[in-house]
RNA sequence: GGUCCCAUCGUCUAGCGGUUAGGACGUGGCCCUCUCAAGGCUAAAACACGGGUUCGAUUCCCGUUGGGACCA
């Protein structure tokens, strides 16, 4: 076959990792998992002003904590000087670039001018030529563009083409010596043998010019290149923080799961048919670019949402309640014995999974098995615990203390002998026994709840339900 | 402003010349039911517009409109 494929992933730690970075990452690392290729990670740590080790850290985070794991790196940029120096030199004996020794404001005058007569204005090309360096001036570095048509395939959009002229003998190196962003990409994609650009499509216009360079630096072809559609939010502008989370940690912390995300992401811009649950394992075997869309996709939280709570009903209970735990904690719930017993916490987390989207809504859920006291629902401490239910809880109460075997089963069979003994619909039994345990209407099956939370905290509850209504 | 990219239900998408335009999220209804969920069934909901090409266009081509990106 041919050569080993080497992509990815280049984000710049001036910030966490977002949806859309997050979403470019997993689809490098699917194409390369799918191929066997290497996935890369790059820091493009360049802009040293808003750079931070921080953002750095947490891009690492982000990344493990979605399980794209990568092969080689992370490099960084600022790490790599030595090669981009070593580069431009060769640019500049070869006759590639060349010194400019415009200033700014024979630049500025230029553009103005330009502007009054309403031409485009466009580097004129003054130092092209330029044999001898001007007295006092230090020189920025400009790239010879050839002239010509640049052309590429995109893996997902086919044909796109650009007039070389349009850009004019562009930077590569500023005045202090520093290069420029098109550059040291560049730079870095052919020493890393990158073979595969995978990339959001607001890169497309950079393309061409990274070919240029690619072409004028390196003795083989620019790498294959693949713009993925943006991701908007739900006004079509820009995903940005105005449209809620877009940090990936966020998520997690808003007690999502990274299979849900990922899963999630993948289905923005690419499908299979009519599949929208797959595992990674799945994600990986079905990948391909002819499946992937070009238009921009709008982040829909919702749907999000409901995939997380497809990823909570499918997963282990114990698993669950490991990962649920740490929820627990800044809840004040992990005090008692229960909370500490995986067992027992298992069990909870079985009767509350199919109704949490969210392990955040799972730990809100808990705090009526493990705290020790329970706030009321005013409304519904207003419909079910009556004067009229004291009677009915009372006897319940009774009986309950009788039990030996707080079974599921048991239990059934308890409230069914009861409600037929006082001619009692089993709602009307369930519902205030639910408040009095609860404090709300909405919980897990009465049995599994009153199984799960066990005879002492039962009848304690339905003691204090008992005693508030005097 | 220039260049490039894009366009199927509200949203994510299937479709790759002939389909009752399919699925999913969300929304409404019904069923199940001790509550809430989950689940099942069901309804409403889309090919931006105008020209071509073709026996036939959602699909191919060209415009228009609209959106986005990059550069200035």
């Amino acid at each position: 076959m041919s050569e080993p494929i080497r992509v990815r992933f280049a984000p710049s730690p001036t910030g966490y990792l977002h949806i859309g970075g997050a979403r470019t990452a997993l689809f490098n690392w699917l194409y390369a998992r799918a191929t066997g290729g290497t996935f890369i990670l790059r820091i493009e740590d360049t802009d040293r002003d808003r750079s931070t080790d921080d953002y750095i850290q947490a891009i690492l985070e982000g990344m493990e904590w979605l399980g794209l794991t990568h092969d080689e790196g992370p490099y960084r940029q600022t790490d790599r000087m030595d090669s981009y120096r070593r580069h431009l030199d060769r640019m500049l004996s070869e006759g590639k670039a060349y010194y400019c020794y415009c200033t700014k404001e024979e630049l500025e005058e230029k553009r103005s001018l330009a502007a009054a007569s309403k031409q485009e204005y466009g580097y004129d090309g003054t130092c092209r030529d330029r044999k001898n360096p001007r007295e006092g001036i230090t020189p920025v570095i400009r790239f010879r563009m050839p002239p010509g048509l640049t052309v590429f395939e995109d893996l997902i959009r086919g044909h796109i083409r650009f007039e070389n002229s349009q850009f004019d003998d562009f930077i590569i190196a500023r005045a202090d010596g520093t290069p420029v962003y098109n550059f040291v990409v560049v730079v870095d994609d052919l020493d890393m043998g990158i073979t595969h650009i995978i990339r959001g499509d607001d890169h497309i216009n950079n393309t061409p010019k990274q070919i240029q360079l690619y072409r004028a630096l390196g003795d083989r072809e620019p790498p294959k290149f693949a713009h993925l559609p943006m991701i908007l939010g739900s006004d079509k502008t820009r995903l940005s923080k105005r449209h809620g989370a877009t940090s990936v940690m966020a998520y997690k912390e808003m007690g999502y799961l990274p299979e849900a995300l990922n899963n999630y992401l993948v289905r923005l811009g690419w499908s299979h048919g009519d599949q929208e649950v797959f595992s990674m394992k799945e994600m990986i075997e079905k990948f391909s670019f002819e499946n992937i869309g070009k238009a921009a996709a709008v982040f829909n939280p919702e749907k999000l949402l409901w995939l997380n709570g497809h990823y909570i009903r499918n997963t282990d209970p114990a698993k669950l309640a490991e990962l649920l735990f740490p929820f627990l904690e800044p809840r004040g719930l992990t005090a008692g014995e229960q909370a500490r017993n995986p067992a027992w916490l298992a069990k909870a987390v079985a009767t509350l999974k199919e109704r949490s989207q969210t392990l955040v809504e799972m730990a809100d859920q808990m705090r009526y098995y493990l705290a020790d006291e329970i706030d009321f629902d005013e409304k519904s401490a207003s419909k079910f615990l009556t004067p009229d239910s004291v009677p009915v809880l009372s006897l319940l109460r009774e009986r309950l203390a009788g039990l030996e075997n707080f079974s599921h089963d048991g239990l059934e069979s308890l409230f069914k002998a009861l409600c037929e003994e006082k001619g009692l619909k089993l709602k009307n039994l369930a519902q205030p026994a639910r408040v009095a345990l609860t404090g709300g209407t909405a919980s897990p099956g009465i049995y599994e709840l009153i199984e799960v939370m066990g005879k002492t905290m039962t009848l304690n509850r339905l003691d204090k339900a008992i005693t508030r209504l005097g």
